[in-house]
RNA sequence: GGGCGUUUAGCUCAGCUGGUUUAGAGCAUCUGCCUUACAAGCAGAGGGUCUGCGGUUCGAAUCCGUAAACGCCCACCA
């Protein structure tokens, strides 16, 4: 065996083996289950780090249930990201010279189709490579013919409830992918822009202005009306007069309306209601047109205008808006029409998936009422039905909901589940599509008998997204029966039992999937949520291809191994909190890997033999016991609140201190001497639970160890190991009294012989004395029987020699553990000097802790009010104080 | 403009209902060791008064108030 773990091989032999055995594969059966549904990846996107968090942590948590002997089921599957993926198709077909609007929808999805399965589920073969245990037997896509027929039957049934309904709206559109958005994929950026001063004519007063202050003016082109507030004093000369738009000409109003705010700007608003949701709804309110002045990818329309207008400003028809806004600008300053500029911050909203500025458009789309699922969403989560971790999403999550607007779920797209709404033809012919009547849409989930046309939009991504619990355990060509479905699947794993996300999505999907779980199944979706944070890189950044900061991750597992890897992501990665990624964590992991593949090595090499068990190695065996169970105890407190880092924490100082440390150094034989077979039983013992231990973190290197710690049956695995788990995560609590009394001392008094064995390596390593030169170790103090007793236990550690000590001379080095004294003799290598000052200073500090403790003691209301015990507590620390005052003084004394 | 969160060693974080020998961990740093499992290692050491201020209390990193800094979410002030 190398002294070096190579991860490479092993990876993949055991990745192989896991399949081969079916290991991740879940059917049900009459173990408890543990359900977790993949946040499922764009279908063709890329593993970032982002995953592996994520990815990590689902599979630490079913590993980890797989081991406590649950049923765990683990659904992959990828997400159609509607948006995301038209644009990536329509990018590729640019590049081959062809453009989306040349083709039919069937020719777009064709190669929408052909792009998907080419590069579809890259990223799931990626999570393989990471060692992710989903069952993949399972393995769905949003737009499969399950989760399609899902959609469409959930729409139909909303439609049929009067939850979904059809509206012209002013929606978020994005101008780049030319759709609607829902408020959720508008993102808001702060902005240095501009505030411009319009100059409007006062049609009955020539020569006096109103000025209008405005950051978009080249929307005046639909300006139907100016906006005061009626109590505006300022403003009040313009009451119930006309102005004249600059350039445009149009003559419009004055209104009043209170929606103004007065003091802001110059009290006068323009109101343009194609073009911004105040101003929309100002235009209702008071009747006014709405100009809708621009294409659907912003430009310039002046179609819609009227044409004796529009010669006014014919120039700027077809312009971009942001190029119109700047022509016009510089056209109202030449006109002698723009007051003057300010320069002002504003927030501007963007597409989150084109990163191109939204505009607010008037559109016909469909919407689903959000009231009712708000209603059956919030309380389960307020309490703690649904656990989020950290609890802190609450507030978000009740923020959100309390103040919730109607879901825009049509988008102008091809790629994603087609809404199924059909019009009469002929009908539609006369009335159009605004005008045709409600009544007579027929929204089926086949398409009806006759001239019908289906409507052209798809389905927000998210209107599949929010059934994925559900939808992974609808069986092939089940239908929806009564608003629900049933199948023995659903039946058993269903409430799932952990969602692992970002906090980004908690709307999107989170709360989402919560209300189509109650309208659904009637019961929850899930019944915690760990919030992940986000991956940056050292410096904070947020990890993004532009910066370049993104590592990849199959190249970090290809050089630190899988096992590093997820080790140097979970680290440092407490829910919630957002990690500062470097690659010196997956190093840290990488070197982890290594201490334990040398742990076994060490294991494997020795001798064994049938001689006597030493007394050194029971006791060590006693006492590592009580350890094991103590931090498996530990490990599973912090499990159970997630705090997965900590428990990996817990592991590895198990691993480095503990065991390879403290007891391998105590049951180690001296050199070319063989090992007794009680001792070395225990140790392999040992071994195989520590492995399971660590499993779910490290999955690759404690199969590759378990398989070779002893003979395995073929199809075996640490993955399912049979519980001497139940044994490993027993806690202390559980223990008899006297079982636990036991595993308490010899945890206390181990740790006293630590600190002794410090103290000894200490003085060696300040006086340079070689590590083969044992030391002869003498004592006195009130412990030191007990002392004794346990140095005896640990002599071959690192001691020569362990003595009651009788005379105390200056030709001695020494330390105090509790309130034993200590002292090594040091014969020639003794600094007087040297070690006054040492004990000066430990004098120092031990009498500043005396009058701390002392003035606690003589102050009455202390004494008086604080618990006997805390009390009884500052006196034994007084004691023990005084006591160690005394010995310092007896040594000091002996050296002058 | 609202709401939430954070602020503890050089870095990343623990520290739960105030009291557990004058604050802990990992990493990093420094010193000494190629000791017969491991230099991707071993041993040892240094380093913080817990963001500032005020209060409650016998006692505060921990509770309350306040200020500041940073971060996140929400909101139609053009």
């Amino acid at each position: 065996m190398d002294s070096k773990y190579n991860p490479t091989d092993i990876e993949a032999r055991w990745y192989q083996y896991w399949l081969d055995n079916k290991l991740f594969h879940s059917e049900p059966d009459g173990r408890e289950p543990f359900t977790v549904v993949i946040p499922p990846p764009n279908v063709t996107g890329v593993l970032h780090m982002g995953h592996v968090l994520n990815e990590t942590i689902q599979d630490i948590l079913v590993r980890r249930a797989r081991l406590e002997g649950k049923n765990a089921c683990w659904v992959p599957g990828t997400d159609h990201a509607s948006i995301a993926t038209e644009a990536k198709v329509i990018k590729r077909l640019k590049e081959q010279g062809i453009n989306k609007s040349d083709l039919t929808r069937e020719q777009f999805l064709k190669h929408a189709w052909d792009w998907t399965d080419e590069h579809g589920g890259i990223i799931l073969k990626q999570l393989r490579k990471l060692g992710c245990s989903c069952d993949w037997d399972r393995t769905a896509f949003t737009m499969d013919e399950t989760r399609s027929r899902a959609v469409i039957s959930v729409f139909c049934d909303l439609y049929r409830k009067g939850l979904i309904y059809r509206g012209l709206r002013m929606v978020n559109w994005d101008p780049e992918r030319q759709t609607a958005l829902s408020d959720e994929e508008v993102i808001y950026h702060d902005e240095h822009s501009k505030f411009y001063y319009l100059k409007y004519e006062v049609v009955e007063e020539p020569g006096k202005y109103a000025i209008v202050a405005t950051t978009r003016p080249e929307t005046i082109f639909g300006d139907v009306a100016v906006c005061i507030n009626p109590k505006e004093e300022k403003n009040q000369w313009l009451r119930g007069k006309h102005v004249r738009i600059p350039i445009v000409g149009r003559e419009i109003p004055i209104i009043e309306d209170r929606y103004v705010e007065i003091g802001f700007g110059t009290g006068c608003l323009k109101v343009t209601p194609a073009h911004d949701v105040n101003d929309y709804m100002l235009g209702q309110q008071h009747n006014l047109v709405a100009y809708d002045i621009f294409t659907p990818d912003a430009h310039i329309n002046l179609d819609t205008i009227e044409p004796e207008i529009r010669k006014n400003v014919e120039k700027f028809h077809g312009m971009d808006r942001f190029e119109c806004r700047k022509a016009m600008a510089e056209d109202l300053q030449a006109a002698g029409l723009m007051d003057h500029v300010e320069d002002y911050d504003n927030k501007v909203g963007y597409s989150e998936r084109t990163n191109v500025p939204i505009e607010p458009r008037l559109s016909l789309q469909w919407f689903i009422r959000m009231k009712h699922f708000a209603d059956i969403a919030l309380l389960p989560v307020m309490n703690d039905e649904i656990v989020f971790y950290p609890a802190k999403y609450k507030n978000t999550y009740r923020n959100w909901l309390e103040n919730i607007k109607d879901w825009c779920i049509s988008r102008q797209l091809w790629w994603g589940h087609r809404i199924p709404a059909y019009y009469d033809a002929d009908l539609l012919a006369q009335t159009g599509l605004e005008n045709y009547p409600d009544d007579k849409i027929i929204v089926s989930e086949t398409k009806p008998e006759g001239n019908y046309v289906q409507d052209e939009g798809a389905l927000d991504t998210w209107f599949s997204s929010w059934l994925w619990p559900i939808s992974l355990f609808i069986e092939k060509d089940q239908q929806m029966k009564d608003s629900t479905w049933k199948n023995k699947e659903l039946e058993y794993y269903y409430p799932t039992a952990d969602l692992v996300t970002g906090p980004d999505i908690i709307f999107f999907w989170v709360a989402r999937m919560i209300m189509a779980g109650y309208e659904y199944q009637g019961k929850m979706p899930f019944k915690h949520v760990y919030f992940t944070g986000i991956v940056r890189d050292k410096l904070g950044r947020k990890m993004s291809k532009s910066l370049g900061n993104s590592p990849d991750p199959l190249d970090l597992i290809e050089r630190y191994g899988a096992d590093g890897v997820r080790m140097g992501i979970l680290l440092s990665a407490p829910a919630g909190n957002d990690i500062l990624y470097d690659d010196s964590l997956c190093e840290q992991g990488r070197n982890f890997c290594n201490k334990i593949w040398n742990c076994f090595r060490m294991m494997k090499g020795l001798e064994v033999a049938d001689i006597t068990q030493p007394e050194t190695n029971k006791y060590a065996i006693q006492w590592f016991e009580a350890k094991l169970g103590e931090t498996s105890a530990n490990i599973a407190d912090l499990f159970s609140k997630y705090r997965l880092s900590e428990a990996l924490m817990e592991i590895y100082k198990l691993y480095c201190d503990e065991f390879s440390g403290w007891y391998l150094e105590m049951i180690k034989p001296a050199y070319q001497q063989p090992i007794d077979r009680a001792t070395y039983e225990a140790t392999m013992a040992f071994f195989d639970r520590l492995l399971v231990l660590l499993h779910p973190f490290m999955p690759f290197i404690t199969e590759e160890l378990w398989q070779n710690l002893c003979e395995r049956k073929q199809g075996e695995s640490i993955m399912v190991a049979p519980l001497n788990n139940a044994k490993a995560f027993r806690s202390i609590e559980g223990l008899s009294e006297d079982c636990r009394a036991n595993t308490e001392s010899i945890l206390d008094n181990t740790d006293t012989l630590k600190e002794i064995i410090a103290g000894v390596r200490n003085i060696r390593a300040s006086k340079n004395i070689p590590q083969k030169e044992c030391l002869n170790l003498y004592f006195n103090g009130a412990d030191r029987y007990e002392c004794a007793e346990l140095l005896k236990k640990l002599a071959n550690v690192e001691l020569a020699d362990a003595k009651l000590l009788s005379t105390i001379n200056a030709q001695l080095s020494t330390f105090i553990v509790g309130t034993t004294e200590f002292a090594i003799p040091m014969d020639a290598f003794i600094n007087v000097e040297e070690e006054i000052k040492k004990l000066e200073a430990d004098l120092q500090h031990q009498q500043g802790f005396l009058r701390g403790v002392q003035a606690k003691l003589s102050n009455e209301r202390f004494v008086q009010n604080a618990k006997p015990e805390i009390v009884e507590l500052e006196r034994k620390k007084e004691r023990d104080a005084l006591a160690r005052i005394e010995a310092i003084q007896k040594q000091l004394d002996n050296l002058r």
